[in-house]
DNA sequence: GGCAAAGTACGATGGGTCTCGTACCATAAG
DNA sequence: CTTATGGTACGAGACCCATCGTACTTTGCC
């Protein structure tokens, strides 16, 4: 992979309001070899479904998965990195969006394959 | 990924004539992530690029990559216990092709879009 | 202020995986 | 048979990564 590492970079000193503030990689910068490496966890896979579906942003807390806070955190954070979901605070939640335009612009087709892709598989194996 | 690992079975005593076979997994033991997870490492996606361009089998040999012969044996080998690509040995080389049928049928456009994501990267960033 | 909720940071651990070199095997050609 | 070609097997090294637990921070509410 020997990928970016450049989007790990804290925003510590915040603009306006002084709310938490995340990096996201711009659209330019997003790969599709970080995206397909995202993806290629079940986990992760599973979280960017479930955001698909619900076509809205939803916290982390509330896509269950089968690992502990710590490793939802990690995975969230490849997501964001990679430029697959947008993640912003709100209250003490963070909330989590599809970054649909940007990948969509970017690599057409290809995130409505991916996600067909796991849904196919999804049914054809024993369910979710 | 916590993946297959029995597609690692060589077959030694082979049938007829007695040519080398290599195992292959069959259409519904293809797996989504393990194909997103070959196609995440920038030397794999270029050999599926070179591949898909063209359109026909190709040696391994003809598919330069700038490693030594036996990392670019392993990444073949990685393409094809994924299900991406097919394998025979002809003479003292081994042929590759990719598996358009297979792939094609399990994820609708899967293939197409990830090809056209790489080919549109490559372009956007300076070239090949 | 005090407390609960939601995440984060950090370090550890166990297991991949990309890379290599060297030795080896199978086939084809001389 | 000998040699060259094309690829494999094996082991090693370095790095990456998914996972965890514990301690911590931030925010909102009472």
């Amino acid at each position: 992979m020997t990928a970016t590492s450049a989007a790990a970079v804290r925003v510590t000193a915040a603009p306006g309001v002084g709310a938490r503030l995340l990096a996201h990689p711009a659209r330019e910068e997003i790969r599709i070899e970080a995206v397909l490496h995202a993806l290629s966890d079940p986990m992760r896979l599973q979280v960017v479904r479930e955001l698909a579906a619900a076509e809205d942003e939803l916290t982390c807390s509330r896509i269950e998965l089968p690992v502990s806070k710590s490793t939802t955190t990690h995975h969230f954070r490849v997501l964001r990195e990679s430029g697959i979901v947008s993640q912003t605070y709100r209250g003490t939640a963070k909330m989590n969006g599809l970054r649909r335009d940007d990948l969509d612009t970017l690599f057409p087709g290809l995130l409505d394959a991916i996600l067909a892709a796991a849904n196919q598989q999804a049914d054809r194996l024993g369910e979710d």
